[in-house]
DNA sequence: TTGTACGCGTTATCAA
DNA sequence: TTGATAACGCGTACAA
């Protein structure tokens, strides 16, 4: 561990003053044997210029940070390259923060961006709590939002009609004649989840539907082990079920998981559908049918619209919107077309 | 968007001097009427101290960076939960840089924690070029590396025997009865494959067995797709074999995933081994037998090692080392279940 | 207790 | 082209 060596070092050694050597490095003006000399010093002492002092110089880090509550859900991880993949050649560099269950650590990160730890900053939240739109108002670094506000607010977002995505799942299965069909679902607290379960009691409604509340559960996570627990549950209260549609992929999983453990078969006894459309999804045994919420296009919709908003500070703020897409494979079917892929989602120019 | 109050402005509109702002703040010296007056201005502007600017004055960041090749890969995610888990209550932000394949991005990441990117950085390298020992013998912060960098070089790390990992896989194989046993690495490039390859070697000549070259064959990547497609080559290859030694849990979901495919019965007819015991591997159907590398331990260890290296900078360098351990489920033992036996899939001819 | 002045490392402005 | 100097925002030793 060397120490660090500052500008001032590397004029001291080339024998020139501070100005001239941080002109040679940065190349602005200065004559060929100046600059020789200046990187010939700055390369002998292992220079390189600080970015603290070049930030509070000046102004901006050429840092975005993404944050996202679960870095342990593929979906995100799909958005994370998406964004990197979209930022490409731009030198900024993404730097990731997981934020954790908890809605204030999220605020709290919204408020640390004002202290310029970001230039930009793209989050995915999933619990909106008023504390965070009020962080998001106040920030003083451009945001960009992948996920609903619920409100109406002035900051750029990407959407995606989570609602309609579970309307098709719903749909699917009753295409597939199935009668009992229950829903897995996220915590009802956040943002997923809320929209999850209307889309849910609007999709049986519109086909004529009654609801038994003891089908609509809610798992604790969205993940594969609380999605295991909550279809034990739901085996338990109503063993009588043939359908399951599950709030997202990795829930999916864990329902398939516990009623195969169960000795149910997938498809013929119970048909389960997921949400996200992820690859672990789709290697599953059986491959699960899910919809596809395009993270991918979100994240690279939203690495646009940070872009964008880097070039016009001033211009209006825009809302997009993805389309979901259903992913028949062999949780619902069972010889499915040979699409077995999640879609490796590049559409946009 | 607001504009960035500064302490000045705060200092204007409580009308005191800067000094006197300041120290309110930090609560250093002020009489209360000042502290009352000061923090009002405070709140009104939303006032927060510039990072930048403190890191400048004060050196430090109170950020380390995690960085990783893959953050897709969930060995990584435990890793970095339980980072975060160790920092708890010291203050320190956990900032994750995904560096992607390329190892040249891994040097720049070093190179820029010379910048002041962070006050520390843990590193999980998979692939070690000389430019990266370089990078990090030079580096300006205190560094702590998971895995292993080939030479000894004073640098903190925390290791896993993995060749050692491996070998518990070929013997309980072999134990099993297991005659064709294949590996299934990952790219050779990479310092966990040419780990996994020496224990791979290593255990079968233990075991007096010759070595096939067919049967050993490297995905082109730790993930699932590029271990289902080394799995469909090796099974064109040579159809006979009765067990797979896959290089991680994701390679390994993969080659079941493909065996599946082709109407294999696992464990019956092909046994399989991940190295990893990850979530998605201990619920995938079949649950897939596993040798852990404590992942979730050796960041606690990491995160130990670099907390208390900013403590004594001067300190020697340690290497820790934690051992793997098997983890034994149906793709290589067929659980005698009592009641609940999984469905005798007929896989689709 | 309060205010003034300086320094952290860098880049930009202004004279020379 | 080059050098001296101001400025970025903050904290603190020093003087008042």
């Amino acid at each position: 561990m060397k120490a660090k060596p500052t500008l001032h070092q590397v004029a001291e050694t080339a024998g020139v003053s501070l100005a001239s050597a941080s002109r040679a490095l940065t190349g602005n003006s200065a004559s060929p044997e100046m600059v020789r000399r200046v990187r010939g010093a700055a390369k002998k002492l292992g220079y390189l210029p600080d970015a603290t002092a070049r930030s509070l110089r000046f102004g901006g880090t050429r840092q975005v940070i993404f944050a996202v509550d679960d870095i342990g859900n593929p979906n995100y991880v799909e958005m994370l390259r998406a964004i990197e993949r979209s930022f490409g050649d731009t030198g900024l560099r993404l730097s990731i923060s997981a934020t954790g269950r908890r809605p204030e650590q999220t605020v709290d990160l919204v408020r640390s961006m004002n202290m310029g730890l970001g230039d930009g900053l793209i989050i995915s939240p999933i619990r909106v709590t008023p504390e965070l739109r009020r962080a998001l108002l106040d920030a003083v670094v451009p945001v960009v939002v992948i996920g609903s506000l619920h409100r109406e607010i002035d900051i750029d977002s990407v959407r995606v009609d989570s609602a309609l995505a579970v309307g098709m799942a719903v749909e699917h299965l009753h295409a597939l004649g199935r009668s009992r069909i229950a829903l897995i679902n996220g915590p009802m607290d956040t943002n997923p989840g809320a929209a999850r379960r209307r889309g849910f009691l609007a999709a049986m409604e519109r086909l004529g539907r009654g609801i038994n509340p003891e089908h609509l559960r809610a798992a604790e996570d969205f993940t594969v082990a609380a999605g295991m627990a909550a279809a034990e549950r739901l085996l338990d209260a109503d063993p009588g079920i043939d359908a399951i549609v599950a709030a997202n992929d990795l829930i999916g999983v864990g329902a398939i998981s516990a009623a195969t453990r169960r000795g149910l078969r997938i498809p013929e006894d119970l048909a389960i559908t997921g949400i996200d459309d992820t690859e672990i999804g789709s290697v599953y045994n059986p491959t699960l049918t899910s919809v596809s919420l395009r993270a991918g296009e979100r994240g690279e919709l939203a690495a646009r619209l940070l872009l964008e908003r880097f070039e016009d500070p001033s211009r209006d703020h825009h809302t997009l919107t993805v389309q979901p897409e259903l992913k028949i494979r062999q949780s619902t079917v069972r010889t499915p077309s040979p699409s077995t892929h999640p879609s490796e989602s590049d559409p946009t120019s």
